[in-house]
DNA sequence: GTCTATAGCAGGATAGAC
DNA sequence: GTCTATCCTGCTATAGAC
């Protein structure tokens, strides 16, 4: 009686998180749901109490452990080093997001699922922000700052991070569009092309910590 | 028989602008938009032929002008220069889209807008990258090249402008987030305290180019 | 735990009076 | 051009058999 374990239940989560990260909460029914992830209509009610729940459900059961698994990778990219220098931290982080342990979709649903509940907040927007991403900003405060000639306060550093993340993720977000401006597809070389990019740029970016103001 | 004009199209085209924007294509009722507009259920269909005809409407008739007002704004900004340096590029740019010529909500709506297009491409998804996108990218590009101490192919130059504006975008987008992050309200002070720091940011990061790769 | 069946309601669209 | 009334589809949620 604990073989099974509820295969229906892992099917709903798997199923609800991909339809919700690509369409959005309101142009996703039930019942595609429950049809895509070949059981019966009424399996959402019974295991989670409703649509809503069930999507509350995503976030917490899925999508909070995928980011800490995103999380993990980075730190593991960055473990070897005594201190990594600015370089090593902003290539690891852009890595994490574009070429880390998830696969293409896994990663797409991820981030797609975030940016949805972020710039329209539900339920899940606290979570996401106080468990997830407060921290992780906060960890890679603590490793930039010691890469820095200068003493910076904490609320400074924080907007630079936001700002490389605002890089990588809307290189993410605005896919689409990113394609047909510049005619071009997000195959392998082009993703690791982007990374090269992006940790240019931002460590670039960063130096501007380093003068005066 | 010209002087009242269909008040009544304009107003749906205003509230469907500001619901869309709000809540997205699926999660906004036609109920909702015409009583917000104070007129009968019927009168999108009339006017328009459809809820999803009428969405097409709002980026053809108001997104798309809306986009040329910000756009112009910004070369208005840097009419005087005969060659502006980056950093009035770059400050000009960031200015428009946080502080530009439109309304708190109108900025907020026309970027909202446009990003539940750019990450969830519908039928004005074509029209967006082709008519706004692009042509903006390249105007950017033009203004910039001159300022570089190096010879920069189109290709590469138009990677590091869509890093400029992932940068701008991103704090706008997720606002909610960056809110709750930084634990701070984004008004007039904090406005352009980011222009500042988008600023320095973008300008160091562009230096990447003028660097031997 | 999974199914069928259905209640009950909200959605988009349209016909036709004015 | 605007309104009322209504059609019909599709939705969430639930009751109850198995």
């Amino acid at each position: 009686m604990a073989g099974t374990e509820d295969n229906t239940r892992e099917r709903l989560l798997d199923q609800a998180e991909r339809l919700f990260s690509e369409k959005g909460f309101a142009a996703v029914s039930v019942r595609e749901i429950t049809n895509a992830s070949q059981c019966n209509l009424a399996a959402v009610n019974y295991h989670f109490g409703g649509k809503q729940k069930l999507y509350l459900a995503v976030f917490k059961e899925r999508w909070a452990k995928r980011a800490q698994k995103l999380q993990k990778s980075f730190i593991q990219a960055l473990a070897g080093k005594q201190q990594p220098d600015l370089e090593e931290v902003i290539s690891a982080m852009a890595r994490a997001f574009l070429e880390g342990p998830l696969t293409d979709s896994e990663r797409r649903n991820h981030i797609q699922l975030m940016q949805r509940e972020l710039s329209n907040p539900g339920q899940a927007m606290g979570m996401i922000v106080q468990q997830v991403m407060r921290p992780f900003i906060q960890n890679l405060v603590s490793m930039i700052r010691p890469c820095l000639s200068r003493e910076v306060e904490d609320e400074r550093l924080r907007i630079y991070v936001l700002s490389m993340l605002g890089v990588v993720l809307y290189f993410f977000l605005a896919r689409p569009a990113v394609s047909g401006i510049l005619n071009q597809e997000y195959d392998q070389r082009f993703k690791s092309e982007l990374v090269s990019h992006i940790t240019a740029f931002c460590l670039n970016g960063m130096q501007a910590l380093n003068q005066e103001r």
